[in-house]
DNA sequence: CAGTTATATTCCCGCTAAGGAATATACGCA
DNA sequence: TGCGTATATTCCTTAGCGGGAATATAACTG
C-alpha cells in the first residue's frame, strides 16, 4: 500500500474520509454509520493513519480519529499538472457526473433536462 | 475496475497521465519513455480508455493517445470537502512533500534548513 | 478484581490485478 | 500480395488486498 492515491482507491475508506471531513468520529460512529463490521473499520482506520491520513486521540474508551490533510494536499498538488485542460469547459464534469449518478435534483441552473 | 480512483492508484498509469498532460503521445512513445514493455503500455492505456481518461486517434499506423478531462475532474471534484483543511494552513504540503521526496533544490524562499 | 464496552489484531480464504512471454491483428508500403 | 512496423490481445502465474470470524488487548465501572 504505497501511495496515497492506493490508499483513497478503496470506496470504504474514501466514506470514512468523507465522514470525517465533517468531525472527528470514534471507530463505533463509523461502524454504525458505514454499516461496516468494526474490524473492518479498524483495518481501515490503521492503513489511513499508517498513510498519514488520519490521526487519533483518546476519549475515555474510545479513540476519535480525524483528518491529516498532508496526503490529499498530495493529491490535490498532482492534479495541478492536469487543471489547466478543464479550466476552459467547466462543464464538463456536470454531464460526466450525471452519467456516474443520475441527476435527482437539477444542478443548477433549472436546467430543461432533455424536454 | 471500477472507480477513477482505482485506475490511478496505479503508478505506471498515473506516469502515462502525467506525460499525456503536456501532448498527445503514440504507444511507442510511452513505451520508450516510461521504459515499459509495450504490452503493458497498450494494457494500461485499455484501462484508461474504458475508464474515460484518454482518447485515441489514428495517424497512420500509429494510435496517439490523448487526455480526457472529466474523471480527473471528478476526482478533483471529490477533494472540494476536504479542501477547507488546508485552506489555513499552506505549507503543510510543502513538508510533508520533503518527507516523501527529499529536497534537492531548495524549494522558495532560501530556507535554512536543519542548519 | 470482575464484568463490560471499545478497539485492535490474527488467521484464513477468495479474488483481482499486474507482469511476462507469446501471439494476433491492423495498417502502410514496395 | 507479402513484408515490416505498430499496437492489441491472450494465457499464465503470482502477489497483495479486503472480508469474515475468532480472539486479543485495553480501559472504564462498580
Amino acid at each position: 500500500m504505497e501511495s496515497s492515491f492506493a490508499i483513497i482507491a478503496e470506496p470504504n475508506r474514501r466514506a470514512i474520509l468523507s465522514l470525517l471531513a465533517t468531525s472527528e468520529r470514534s471507530v463505533g460512529d463509523l461502524e454504525e454509520e458505514l454499516g461496516l463490521a468494526q474490524p473492518s473499520v479498524s483495518k481501515h482506520l490503521r492503513v489511513l493513519r499508517e498513510a498519514g491520513f488520519v490521526e487519533s486521540r483518546v476519549d475515555t474508551q474510545r479513540r476519535l480519529y480525524r483528518i491529516r490533510p498532508e496526503p490529499l494536499m498530495e493529491i490535490d498538488a498532482w492534479l495541478t499538472q492536469f487543471r489547466r485542460l478543464w479550466s476552459s469547459h467547466l462543464d464538463a464534469l456536470e454531464r460526466h457526473l450525471d452519467r456516474i449518478d443520475p441527476p435527482k435534483t437539477t444542478r443548477r441552473k433549472t436546467s430543461k433536462r432533455k424536454a
